[in-house]
DNA sequence: TATGTTTGTTAGTAATTACTTACATTAGAT
DNA sequence: ATCTAATGTAAGTAATTACTAACAAACATA
């Protein structure tokens, strides 16, 4: 059994050093060669793990594919004023984003590798999203607090001012977050969008 | 002269192609071989003109940076309401991204490669956009139209949004763009934000 | 102790790739 | 007609890469 966790420990450890590598220099860009001396390993033994450097790709997109992010917030959020909710919200949708930053990197670098792949990864993770925050505000429609509008398009709105401003960070980067622009940022766009669907 | 022009349009040939594959398959996945055979060349006509495939792809990068995209529009789009002024914004806004679409998608998948000189060309694009619509916002609030806010945050929420659904669409598709879908879009994030700032 | 599983080491192979050299061909300019 | 610059053809080189074969060492379990 100990045997086993051994196993399963090589095989992550693997896996971890690919999903950076895969991240930092593109599918071919990483090398088998390298990951296997990252990751602490011979490069046999990758390969006896993964039979070839396309299924260690796609092991590791399985793995690394997204979480659920948002849906576990709804029974709180409901009952926090609107504005807070939103800002709640922007706040834990950044964090995930930053999680799976380098599963981020990978989907936009290889997307030409793996299109249908790829789309149903970002699609997954996406469309929970959308329908998640849709359904908050349908909520909150009802509640009377919300104007009409359609709420899914509302949610991609919202979602995608963070998500750009997200990308927009890694452009510029490799200087780290500083935190007081994202709060400044969440909190204006927070602003301009809670104007923009009140009653 | 004829000369010249032949040389210049061999050269020309050669970048299109080289754009269109670094932008189809990566860098490392273009080969200069098939670069050279896409472009009806001999491999070594390309090696001629850059001599290596590191300069090509430099080369690359600097003709095909960004147009300045909405500048010229200011004078305009002034006259007219500011709900219709967003539209032609973003529809402008649209219509560049696709226009260097291949330039985005080569950005993404090789900001690793060279991260200071992509940042660069997405700065210099990126920059004179929020502060063109920044400056309009400004005129805007001077008229007593818009509420207070900072209009240069605002301009990244609102052209943020459409970036975003443009990434979105380039992770969904292959599938073209579906127009009723855009002009759709278009409506719902415009009068969210005109709600979201006006006075 | 005996055994089986996982790993490391070493060496290698076949394919690909960026890039070069040498020479021939084309065609416009003088 | 001759010269020159741009291009093509053919052949090749050195380096890298994904991947394999063979054998030995380590180690857990029985």
């Amino acid at each position: 059994m100990d045997t086993f966790k051994e196993s399963q420990s090589t095989r992550s450890k693997i896996l971890e050093t690919a999903l950076r590598l895969f991240s930092q220099r593109g599918y071919l860009g990483a090398t088998t060669k390298e990951i296997a001396k990252e990751a602490g390993i011979a490069e046999v033994t990758l390969f006896r793990h993964f039979s070839s450097k396309e299924r260690l790709f796609e092991e590791v997109l399985n793995t690394y594919s997204f979480l659920p992010a948002l849906k576990g917030l709804l029974p709180e959020i409901v009952k926090i004023p609107y504005e807070d909710a939103l800002i709640v919200i922007a706040k834990k949708f950044l964090e995930t984003l930053n999680l799976r930053k380098e599963m981020i990197r990978i989907m936009h670098s290889e997307i030409h590798r793996y299109p249908e792949k790829i789309h149903r990864i970002y699609h997954s993770f996406m469309d929970e999203l959308f329908k998640t925050l849709a359904s908050y505000f349908n909520v909150m429609q009802k509640k009377g607090i919300l104007r009409e509008f359609d709420t899914e398009f509302g949610a991609r709105a919202f979602l995608g001012m963070f998500f750009s401003y997200f990308n927009a960070q890694e452009f510029k980067m490799r200087k780290k977050y500083r935190n007081d622009d994202t709060d400044r940022t969440i909190k204006e766009y927070v602003n301009i969008f809670v104007r923009g669907t009140l009653k």
